[in-house]
DNA sequence: TTGTACGCGTTATCAC
DNA sequence: GTGATAACGCGTACAA
């Protein structure tokens, strides 16, 4: 607190640490010699004018660039300015330029492992043009989403990403009638009137179902997700499509409902389980409810992928571990997230009223230790020197 | 795009949805009968106040709650507010007030599974007085981290949050100097100057080798975190009290070093396990490194808890899982962002000149399944019916 | 209640 | 070509 500025304490004292306060007078009122602002106030562009005796305008044409002042003047000001560590209020600029330098990010719950990876791409792409991120975490309640969304066209983002939700209609036109561009990822806008980055849900289904197929598997189980997140719908959808395809079992009870949660994997798993005639993989929607999957079969003494196999969908970072060591489909995290960022700055930048575009990014299959032919002889989950772990792992 | 919103594409094929776009002619001469403002264009309190008959101040003061304004009045202006959704500039009332409802905060990696539960906690404060969250994702580089507070000040942000990183002296100063309240957690400022949140990494490092060595452990491992996160010294400082303590074996190659990352836990395990003299447990500085090293003690076929004891440090959510189930130290990491955000909210409030203040919380011991008397007679991780797995899990 | 100065930059217009 | 002047963006707070 008092390293080299001086009188720190009895600034304090006099309650200037609070900003805006009485030193007004003192600043603007420029003193003979220097008229370097009052310790304490932030400088304004009128101090920094002063101080270069120049008037402000040049000193915003110097700072920005502008061509009509001379280079001896610019590096001046430029000098100057890092002098006194002048900074332009964003505030002030924000109002006078209508923009805000920032953008907002709408997800449902930053704490699903998902949702961190997706924001890390983001915020890589839009650092890079130093906008801020203004995170908002609705919960997929609707009435948060709405009073996220007024407050940030009160604020005159430049931007908006929508990941894995849909905003209402009455939101989504509040948007388009500010003029503020919106990015959704995930879930289309219903009128597909946005720009848009998602995975091809379809064929990352299919990759799953082919390859549990090709192990020999017959009677595959799915695991659904909520409708209110992500493309949920899809990935059925896309299941459904595949078994038809294969001319799998069709067995309406292999087709449970989860809520993307791992407590929801865990049910599935066991109500699955307790059917008469038990499928041989299941599939589910995303990792965390294989996950909860995996859990609830070891609790069950079930083997994997022994007795069952079992496969995930968006390769979360833990789904690698080796004692997880989960069969899955990658979802381009990080990739989706500079996706987004990417075409949103885009279209900040550009045309406003081209078309919407759309980037559908490629999934891939992982395959790891939770997928076997179905009632085979298991085999290790993992390579590891012989000997060591029992048959619990399928060894 | 074309909901009840008359001639919208009429209005977007003249480049209308741009902000500020030439409309403010037409906006600010009230026409005669209503003064209702461009469509596509946001009002402002101007127009409200004309369309009310009254003046802007009384929009004001009437939106504010302010008792200068007749009841009647009041619901006028409130109800036409309404009608034409308008909303004040933050900009605007930024630039006046000189505050920007919006806290800055700064973490090191939100993709570390820590950082989300915590961003949440605070999430949900901030929330609550409608402020926004602006998220500044560092990656531990101090360039960026300077930027970053850099840009929230220009932003005149109403606070600050830290997690798990110091800021350098110069940035420090500047955010005291611009008068802006600052939390830390989990590393104090060095001189102690600003409200900190933490955990007692003392007593949660002491519970875990005290209940080590209640089930007979004396050759304890620890694996360090990285300095420039969270406070790895304290846990190490911690362990070594505890170990002299309890009169453990000191053995200073019992002590690696590590990064916090799951690779960092899995090379550490590797090469303890190459120790001439194994330890009999493992206590990491934090999850992701305990997993690690419970991965890599899988893949050399070690087991776990029979062969080795692993304990980590945070409690993240997937350490829960069945097949993981890790003993561990946890840490609340939602009441700690809620604790932060808390005493943040406080200062902004009330009195900034007030001494700094701590928030200390608790960590507990979870038991779970990584930890059993060294060579005893291995105990299933979890219970499960009977007959289901082999020794791998420890049955 | 209202008029108006103010907060602080930016940009269009104008002068040299 | 350089640079100054002034209007402007939009609320808020104080004096009237």
């Amino acid at each position: 607190m008092s390293r080299n500025r001086p009188r720190e304490e009895q600034a304090n004292g006099q309650g200037d640490g609070v900003p805006g306060n009485g030193a007004t007078a003192v600043r603007t009122a420029a003193n003979g010699t220097a008229a370097a602002p009052a310790s304490g106030a932030r400088p304004t562009i009128l101090d920094l004018a002063a101080l270069c005796g120049v008037s402000p305008a040049t000193v915003s044409n110097a700072l920005a660039d502008k061509p009509n002042v001379k280079a001896e003047t610019r590096d001046l000001v430029r000098r100057k300015a890092r002098e006194i560590g002048y900074h332009a209020s964003s505030a002030a600029r924000g109002l006078r330029m209508g923009r805000s330098w920032s953008i907002g990010l709408v997800v449902g719950d930053i704490a699903n492992p998902f949702v961190p990876d997706v924001v890390r791409g983001v915020e890589d792409v839009v650092w890079r043009e130093r906008k801020n991120l203004i995170l908002c975490n609705t919960d997929f309640q609707a009435e948060k989403k709405t009073a996220y969304v007024r407050s940030l066209l009160d604020k005159q983002i430049d931007g908006m990403i929508v990941l894995s939700q849909i905003l209402d209609a009455h939101d989504m036109e509040r948007v388009a009638a500010a003029g503020i561009p919106l990015v959704t990822v995930n879930r289309r806008a219903p009128d597909f009137s946005t720009d848009y980055v998602g995975i091809d849900n379809q064929s990352g289904v299919r990759m799953a179902v082919d390859y549990l197929v090709s192990l020999g598997h017959r009677r595959i189980a799915f695991v659904k997700g909520l409708f209110r997140s992500s493309s949920a719908d899809d990935r059925f959808a896309a299941f459904q499509a595949a078994v038809q395809a294969h001319g799998l079992d069709g067995d309406p009870s292999l087709a449970v409902q989860g809520d993307y949660s791992m407590e929801s994997g865990d049910s599935a798993a066991r109500s699955l389980m307790a059917l008469s005639q038990r499928p041989t993989a299941i599939l589910a929607a995303n990792d965390l409810m294989a996950l909860g999957a995996l859990g609830a079969l070891h609790d069950l003494g079930i083997r994997v992928p022994a007795d069952v196999s079992v496969v995930g969908f968006d390769n979360i970072q833990l789904a690698e571990h080796p004692l997880l060591n989960l069969t899955t489909i990658n979802h381009p995290k990080r990739e989706t997230g500079d996706a987004a960022a990417r075409l949103l700055l885009q279209r900040i930048a550009g045309d406003r009223t081209e078309p919407p575009r759309s980037v559908v990014l490629k999934p891939s299959l992982i395959v790891r230790g939770t997928t076997a032919p179905p009632q085979a002889v298991p085999k290790p989950r993992r390579r590891r020197p012989a000997a060591a772990r029992g048959t619990a792992e399928g060894g």
